[in-house]
RNA sequence: GGCGACGUGGCCGACUGGCUAGGCACGGGCCUGCAAAGCCCUUUAAUCGGGUUCGAUUCCCGACGUCGCCUCCA
């Protein structure tokens, strides 16, 4: 039974589906308007491992996730750059799928964009009007909290806790919203802005209906596992389910959120503070895959430093598995079934793959020393490392192509070293590594990797 | 102000009321022609103050500190 803690309810609860063996997942997708950061990065490697992972286990996952192609931020880049936003947006999400390939995040099984949905919302905006959950001012049309009853639980505070702190920062959009917290669905346009027809003005979604609506038609009513970054619980998942309730439809069944990735001081990385890392530069300076070490080795709801010595000592992790890979290329097994049992009963508490991670490297270690002596065991521990990094989706060895002649010239280092020619074999290590090879030297011969 | 999270060894980062997390780095050893890789060993950590308990890093209370959310944000 796989359980995850559920941000609704606060605790750690089975994911319950509404069809058995099949996952229905919703993550929120970016807003395309600049490069992603390390923050998306995160998100959406959390979600990738949880997705391989299960379909490891043998459910069948169907991840949908939206990318935002309209929205405020994209129209002011457009304007100050003084270029079309389509421009911008299609650009950024390409940037995007680059990046998450690099990453070896899997494309979700569906990628709706908000643009393509612009009538289902007008129409659902239609309905919240009609059932006296949403009214028009002169500037959009507004969801009225009042009528959502539970308004606050993702949140856990109710509407007056809210305001009664929420202190000096002013209260966003029109003067003539019933209540402070009352949130856009649909804005008008200005002028020259991109704009759709609805039956109270010209204008374009706000960004809180667009997963409402996506959601609920791709997935359906009471789909199994709403998922995003921490910050999206409040206000955008919550005004998401705002909208379901006050159409009287059954939402997520459960909610998931990751925490944050953090600077060296353990502050948040966000745009207002200046301090975000483009997640494009660290898999530029990096192996992508130490990321994703990275993330693995901390509790998807915990922050994460992301640091040069972070990163590098993902590195390093990885060099060791890696070689470890290559010195057991050639054995093949059956993975070792305790092994595989109790990394599943790890990773289906919470997802808890910190000691996952732990249980691969001792296995990883218990291999080496089988291997180390010859023990026949070693086999099936070699092929269970195998099938637990398959499931969190890390990829051992170099993908890297030995070349003929760095071929070649391992070959005669081992022909040298079989004659006791030291020299001409160190000579051809040193060639080796110069050219950027890792070099190990075994009785069974030389292995090559980056 | 309201709500919440957290404070672990040189660094990162888990679990846990008593029994070695793990990774990285450092040091010692074995192995090796020498390396690399691997294996073994070593270093005895929980912000502070109370309380509960036979026993607390783990539960409770308080203090201090850090961080997040309270309508831009993964």
């Amino acid at each position: 039974m796989f359980a995850l803690y559920d941000t609704l309810t606060r605790e750690i609860k089975t994911l319950e589906m509404r069809e058995p063996g099949k996952l229905g997942v919703y993550l929120c997708g970016p807003t395309v308007y600049g490069p992603p950061h390390l923050g998306h990065g995160r998100a959406t490697l959390v979600y990738d491992i949880l997705r391989r992972y299960l379909e490891w286990r043998g459910i069948a996952v169907r991840l949908v996730s939206n990318i935002t192609d309209i929205d405020d931020k994209i129209i002011d880049r457009a304007n100050r750059e003084g270029r079309p936003w389509q421009d911008i947006t299609h650009k950024c999400e390409s940037v995007w799928f680059d990046a998450m390939e690099r990453l070896g995040v899997q494309r979700p099984s569906d990628v709706p964009h908000a643009t393509e949905y612009v009538e289902q919302m007008v129409r659902m905006i239609g309905n919240l009007v009609d059932r006296g959950s949403a009214y028009a001012t002169n500037d959009g049309v507004y969801l009225s909290v009042e009528t959502v009853p539970d308004y606050g639980a993702l949140a856990h505070q109710s509407i007056d806790e809210m305001l009664a702190g929420g202190g000096d920062r002013g209260v966003l959009g029109a003067q003539e919203k019933r209540h402070p917290a009352d949130f856009a669905l649909w804005k008008f346009s200005k002028p020259g802005e991109p704009s759709w027809p609805s039956p109270w003005g010209e204008g374009r979604p706000g960004w809180h209906s667009e997963c409402v609506v996506m959601s609920l038609e791709l997935l359906g009513e009471g789909f199994d596992l709403h998922c995003g970054g921490a910050d999206l619980r409040f206000p955008h998942h919550e005004n998401e389910r705002a909208q379901a309730v006050a159409l009287g439809k059954r939402f997520a069944r459960h909610w998931m959120h990751n925490g944050f990735v953090v600077d060296a001081e353990g502050e948040k990385m966000s745009k207002s503070l200046g301090n975000v890392t483009n997640l494009l530069d660290l898999l530029d300076r990096y192996d992508a895959r130490a990321y994703r070490m990275l993330l693995l080795q901390t509790h998807y709801r915990s922050p994460v430093k992301v640091g040069q010595d972070n990163i590098d000592a993902s590195v390093n992790a990885l060099a060791g598995l890696d070689s470890f890979a290559a010195r057991s290329a050639g054995l093949v097994g059956r993975p070792d079934e305790a092994t595989l049992a109790r990394f599943k009963e790890l990773m289906d508490d919470d997802l808890d793959t910190p000691n996952a991670m732990a249980h691969v490297f001792d296995t990883t270690r218990r291999a080496n020393t089988a291997l180390d002596s010859g023990d026949a065991a070693g086999a099936g521990l070699v092929a269970a490392v195998h099938e637990m990094c398959g499931a969190l989706g890390l990829v051992l060895g170099s993908a890297v192509e030995v070349d003929d002649d760095a071929q070649a010239k391992a070959a005669a280092l081992d022909a040298a070293r079989l004659v006791k020619d030291f020299a001409t074999a160190d000579a051809l290590r040193i060639e080796l590594q110069n050219a950027g090879w890792v070099v190990e030297t075994t009785k069974s011969g030389t292995t090559l990797r980056r």
